[in-house]
Formats: structure tokens, sequence, C-alpha cells
DNA sequence: CTGTATCCACCTTGATACTG
DNA sequence: CAGTATCAAGGTGGATACAG
């Protein structure tokens, strides 16, 4: 059994990777593993992610059928979005890139 | 205690990503994570990577501390590349992506 | 072998204005 | 509110040639 090339794990990794390619897609879906979120409420908890941006990697995680998205029958409208029970098998990883995130803060502020 | 608006995890998962951002650098610690290997090793290994990128990503993971590279006085020079410990604490947060990648494709080959 | 330098096509992202 | 259209700008990544 030689060790051939491109290793299975190597081939899931960049599938992962594909699928969470974009700027905001980790942090959309970090947003609403808390709880299913409106458009609006969606681009403060992300933060500085343009209208543009937000809307467009929405519709990436919809179609790879992480994220669902419901459209309320309100006056204005609004529309709601929320982990697909497949995106919450994401949320395990997403928590542990955010829990590194947290020490890597603390090694940075202690080496400045 | 209101939840302000960029919550610390979100600002925490920016600066993760922030550090892991770029195509290659998630397979090349993926790589590195099973033993140490030379520029061409890992070239091979990660597959369609071209050494500009290569290099280029590598020396931004040395900066990061994440990586350390290693050249050899030998004939043709030689350089090795490893994580740090540093680096090591991220194995989790990729075997987690990995895991998930492989589930992933089982479920994308049951739908095709 | 391990890179760096250059050129360049392409894609991503952002700003803005606009629609329903 | 939610989303789209358009334009502009910068970054990304590949090919190639070359240096140490």
């Amino acid at each position: 059994m030689t060790e051939k090339l491109p290793s299975k794990d190597m081939l899931a990794l960049c599938d992962a990777m594909d699928i969470l390619n974009g700027k905001w897609k980790i942090a959309i879906m970090c947003s609403l593993s808390q709880k299913k979120k409106r458009f609006k409420e969606l681009q403060r908890d992300v933060g500085k992610v343009t209208g543009k941006m937000l809307s467009k990697e929405l519709k990436e995680l919809e179609m790879n059928e992480l994220v669902n998205r419901y459209v309320l029958n309100t006056k204005p409208v609004t529309v709601e979005y929320e982990l697909t029970s497949y995106g919450k098998t994401l949320e395990k990883v997403i928590m542990e890139l955010v829990s590194w995130g947290l020490r890597h803060r603390k090694r940075i502020l202690r080496k400045k």
C-alpha cells in the first residue's frame, strides 16, 4: 500500500474547502449556528459584509444545502435564514475554529 | 449584557480565517501534520499547486509561526518544512475538516 | 532542488445606485 | 427589508524563465 499522491484526505479536504470558500461563509454559518436570522440581522452580525456578498454567499450555501431560506409574508418582505440539519454537521468544525481563534488572539496580544 | 454587534467569537473567527486564507494553506498544513516534508514532496502531496504559490503560502505560514523552515547543507540545497508546536494546535481543526469532507464526499456520491 | 521575477488573465470584492 | 445591476479595482493564481 504505497501512499499515492493525492491522498483521500487531501481530496476530502479540498472538497470541504471548495464549499466553504468565500470570505464570509464560515462567519455566516457561525452566526446562524446560534439562531435563525434575517438578512439584515445577519449583515450586522457578520460585520462589514456588503449586501451583495452576503446575498451571493447565502445563495451558494443554500445550493449546498447548508442553509435554508424562508420568505415570510410580511408587509415589507422578511427573509429568514437558518442552518439545515446538514449545515449543523459543520458546527463542530466552526466551533473548533472559533476556539482556536480565541486562543490565537490571546497569543497575539501577549506578544504585542 | 446585551449581545453587541461584532461578537467576540466573530472576531476570533475572522482572525483565524485571516491566517488560514489562501487556497493551499490548510492543505499544506494537513500534509505537514503527517510528517515534515521537503518543498518538492509538499508540492506533489498537495496536488496541483505551483511552486510560486507554495512558496508564498509557506512564507506566510512561517510568518505566523505555524511552520518551521530548515535549510539543509546538501549539495543541491534541500529545505524541510514542519509544523511548529503552535501549528500543531491547528491539527484538531484540520482533522475535523477532513472528516467532514470525507462524510460530505459520501453524501455527494449518494445523491449523484 | 528551491525558490524569485515577470507578465497576465481571471475572479473576487466593494461601492453605489436601484427595484420590488 | 431584501436583493440585483453595474462598474471599478485589487488580488489571486498560472506559466514561464531564471537565479543560487
